[in-house]
Formats: C-alpha cells, sequence, structure tokens
DNA sequence: TTTTGAGTTGTTCGA
DNA sequence: GTCGAACAACTCAAA
C-alpha cells in the first residue's frame, strides 16, 4: 500500500498561497485531504463555537473546496485525535502536516495531536499560513508582549526583519489518495442551521476562493483609491468586505499585503495594510492574554454596573431602538451577515455605554449573525468598544448616534437602505426624528411609536450616566 | 530607575 | 457654522 500524505485543512480553506498544503501535495508525495468538523474540544465554552452565519459560510466554502479538488476532499466529525489515529491505523500515512490555528482550545488540542504523533514517529510539520506575524516573535525588547496597536505594528511588525513569508505557489500535477470510500460527506456534518434565516444570505455573499479573489481583485480597482476616508462612509464602496473570506483562509493576508497596488495613493494603501495590522494585533492579544475571551482584559471592569435588560437587549438585535442609524445597522446585520465597520462601533458603543450592556451580550450577537465573526477580531474589538481592552486612551469615548449619522450618512442612502420605513423623510428630520414635531412627520407618514420606536433611552441622560459609572471603576 | 512622549476610530463647550 | 480647547489625568513604550 501507497504511503499518503495527510494534508488536514481547517482556516485554510484555499489552494493557493497554502503552505502546509503544498508541502503535503509535493512532488513525490500521495496527498490525502481532510476536513474535520470538530464536535468535542470547543464544547464546553459558547464564545468558542461557531455561530449560524459562519456555519452557513463554512458549509458552502467547504463545498467548493471540494469541487476545487476533483471531491477529494474526505469529510470527518467528531475527535479530531480519534480519527487521525484511527487514520494512522488504517493506513499507512507518511506525514500529517496542517497550517496553524491560533485559538486558545485550538492550540491545545493541536499541541495534544502533535505529540501524539510524534511519539507514534509519524512526521508531523505545522505551517504558517493564516498570519503575516507569528504572536510569539513579536515581543518587546523586554521580551513581554505589545499592549498598544501603534507600538505593535510599526515596530513590533513593520520594523521586522525578516517580514511575513512569501506566497506559496498552488501545486501542480498533485497525486490524489482517491480513497473515496472513507469518512462522510459534507451534508453529514450538518453545518446549515435548520433555521431558514441564511437562506438569503446567497444574494450578498459568495464563500469560496474563487470568489474571495475576485472580491479583493474589485477592492483593488475600485475601492482602495479613496479608502482612508471613504472607509468611514457606509454607503460607499470603500471597504474590502473580504473579512469573512480571511476568517477561514479563502484569502490569505500575504495575498492581500503582497497584491499588486500600483498607482494607488500610498495613504490608502497604508492604511488598509494597518487594518491587516488590527487583524494581526486581535490574534496577537488572544493568543498572549486568553483570558479575554471570557474576561474583561483590565480588571477594573469587573465592577462595571451593567444592566441586564433583556427587552433592550432584544430591541437592539432587532434594530428598534429609535435610532436610526443603530436600527440601521443592526438590520444590516440580520439581513445580510455582514456590517460596516463604522457602524459596528456606533451600534456596540450604543449598547455597551447608553443601554449599559454587558459586551459579552453584543459579542454573543455578533458571532451568531456576522459571516466574519472572529473569535480574536471579535473579542479584541468589543473590548476595545468597551473600553476593558487594550486602549491607552485616557478618556472614556461614547459615540453618539446622532452625530455619527450626520457625519458619515449624510444623505442618510445607508439608513434608508435598511429602515425603510424612514426612507420618506427627508435627511433633516432622519437622524433624530423624535425631535421633529408630530404633525411633520404625519407628512411622511410616520408616528412614532407606531411605524418607528421612540427612542429607547435618552442619549444625555443615559451619556452622563455612563461617565459616572466610569468614574466609580476607576478609583 | 526615572522620565518623557504618545496613544484608531469622540464629544461638548464656548468663542 | 467652524474651530480649538477641555475632557481628566491613564498606561505603555522606550530612551
Amino acid at each position: 500500500m501507497s504511503d499518503f500524505s495527510i494534508h488536514w485543512f481547517r482556516k485554510d480553506l484555499r489552494l493557493e498561497d497554502n503552505p502546509s498544503f503544498h508541502f503535503a501535495a509535493s512532488e513525490g508525495r500521495i496527498v490525502l485531504p481532510i476536513y474535520i468538523h470538530d464536535t468535542v474540544n470547543n464544547q464546553d465554552n459558547p464564545e468558542f463555537q461557531e455561530g449560524e452565519a459562519t456555519r452557513w459560510w463554512l458549509h458552502h466554502s467547504l463545498k467548493e473546496l471540494n469541487q476545487n479538488m476533483d471531491h477529494q476532499l474526505r469529510f470527518f466529525y467528531g475527535n479530531p485525535l480519534q480519527i487521525i489515529q484511527e487514520l494512522i491505523e488504517q493506513y499507512s500515512i507518511q506525514s500529517i502536516s496542517w497550517n496553524r490555528c491560533y485559538e486558545p482550545w485550538e492550540i491545545e488540542r493541536d499541541t495534544e495531536i502533535k505529540s501524539y504523533l510524534n511519539q507514534h514517529n509519524i512526521e508531523v510539520k505545522t505551517f504558517n499560513s493564516s498570519l503575516l506575524f507569528e504572536p510569539w516573535e513579536v515581543l518587546k525588547e523586554d521580551q513581554t508582549p505589545y499592549k498598544v496597536f501603534t507600538p505593535f505594528y510599526k515596530k513590533g511588525c513593520l520594523g521586522r526583519h525578516p517580514g511575513p513569508r512569501q506566497l506559496v505557489a498552488k501545486p501542480k500535477a498533485i497525486q490524489w489518495a482517491n480513497l473515496q470510500s472513507i469518512g462522510t460527506n459534507l451534508e453529514s456534518l450538518d453545518l446549515l442551521p435548520s433555521h431558514p434565516w441564511h437562506e438569503k444570505l446567497h444574494h450578498y455573499w459568495t464563500p469560496g476562493e474563487k470568489s474571495g479573489k475576485i472580491i479583493l481583485q474589485e477592492f483593488l480597482n475600485e475601492g482602495l483609491d479613496g479608502y482612508k476616508d471613504g472607509r468611514n462612509f457606509p454607503s460607499l464602496k470603500n471597504v474590502s468586505r473580504l473579512s469573512p473570506y480571511l476568517h477561514f483562509g479563502e484569502v490569505s493576508p500575504h495575498q492581500i499585503w503582497f497584491a499588486d497596488k500600483t498607482g494607488k495613493p500610498q495613504r490608502d494603501i497604508d492604511h488598509f495594510l494597518s487594518e491587516i495590522g488590527w487583524r494581526e494585533f486581535s490574534y496577537y492579544l488572544i493568543f498572549h492574554f486568553p483570558s479575554m475571551c471570557t474576561e474583561n482584559l483590565n480588571g477594573k471592569f469587573d465592577n462595571f454596573p451593567w444592566d441586564e435588560n433583556p427587552e433592550f437587549l432584544k430591541a437592539w438585535k432587532e434594530g428598534k431602538t429609535g435610532y436610526p442609524i443603530v436600527d440601521a445597522g443592526m438590520r444590516e446585520l440580520w439581513e445580510t451577515g455582514y456590517m460596516h465597520n463604522r457602524v459596528r462601533m456606533i451600534v456596540a458603543s450604543f449598547l455597551v455605554k447608553n443601554l449599559l450592556i454587558h459586551w459579552k451580550e453584543g459579542l454573543d450577537w455578533f458571532r451568531d449573525c456576522l459571516c466574519d465573526a472572529d473569535l480574536q477580531n471579535n473579542t479584541a474589538s468589543w473590548q476595545w468598544t468597551a473600553g476593558s481592552g487594550a486602549d491607552a486612551a485616557p478618556y472614556f469615548r461614547i459615540f453618539n448616534p446622532i452625530l455619527q449619522a450626520r457625519k458619515f450618512d449624510p444623505d442618510g442612502t445607508y439608513i434608508k437602505r435598511f429602515v425603510p420605513e424612514l426612507a420618506s423623510l427627508p435627511a433633516e428630520f432622519l437622524f433624530a426624528p423624535w425631535e421633529t414635531s408630530p404633525v411633520i412627520l404625519e407628512e411622511y407618514g410616520i408616528e412614532l411609536g407606531k411605524t418607528y420606536p421612540k427612542p429607547l433611552v435618552s442619549i444625555e441622560e443615559s451619556r452622563d450616566y455612563a461617565l459616572k459609572a466610569y468614574d466609580k471603576i476607576k478609583g
């Protein structure tokens, strides 16, 4: 019987620039590509489980990946260690390789599997695939991790030699193991949610490596010029929308980093790449401070007087807060499995600082609804918003949803798209409809409390309350 | 060890 | 309507 080289696909659902796959499919090797839906190792903590949008994305991405490799991908579900043990017992395995993952439970699991394979004298190789800089390699001079983005990025990343690894070519003339009989089929992984919510996501997204490539190219052609400023306006096309592809590795950060950006303004290129830097920073923080996934990074926030208010939380989730920009964002999320970055900050600030609801509630809803839901980005960003994360800024930032809407959605294009019951309202009344007289609103067919909600809380009062709460915990 | 400079994304106030 | 200062004085990074 021939020897097989197993490549274990995880968050690297692509054939190009895939170091482990490239190794397993290199000349003289017979590659056995596998995917394991782990139903064991992340079960203890809900925050480590995939949300519905993510599962939808994963299903379709795997389907495309399998098609792109002549249906040679073998599917399994259960405990990866056990599945790999069985493969070793049944077949002659020359090597096992994978690209590294960075969630705390993944690191723990992979370490255990690696040690098992070493004990059984199976060649095991792990590769860098989804981060430009390995978190353990970037440290301050005193050998401790950075906690502030700018020095992390400028000195730790941009100033580091050597820089990110080079791109890896797609393997040619692959020799497949062609074991049609082992494992199960994609449908048996049962990834698609039973709730039909996900069906509409097809209108907005095409998961998979091919589509990721197109999205990247379109962004470079049409969205990068003017990115630095345009990225703040949710009705403009100056955001890349690459986040879900990055999450599952259908596009690698290296492919973005080294993509041809000739002729584009340097300030836009630099700013766009710094956003990739922020992704690196989130992964870095959770690698060095894994307790961040469940606890405040800044322990002072353990005493913050969060409000448990199921009614407010429900209104926020449903986009019925009475603040049009907040509601537009929450409805964009529900409708499309995505939310524009600027609006994410607005809705997050509103939940945490005006409704005083714990950041974990927001994290959890985003985890379930976002196609790009990513433990590291989601956690680090929610903690940043709450003020409990890595953020050296000395003041308490509270977004004003009225000002933000006026500034970044001046003609109301974005709001009107997702809050159609306000579509007829002129922009001068749109951002704070409760300040407009009922008579005028009636002319546009709007009655607050009936056709559109009254504001859940007063911005001024809830802001003052939050500032006082912040005052209490800082001492 | 001490000191100095600086920190993604903001808001409000008053001139 | 626009602009600069105040907010309130915290941490981190690095010399």
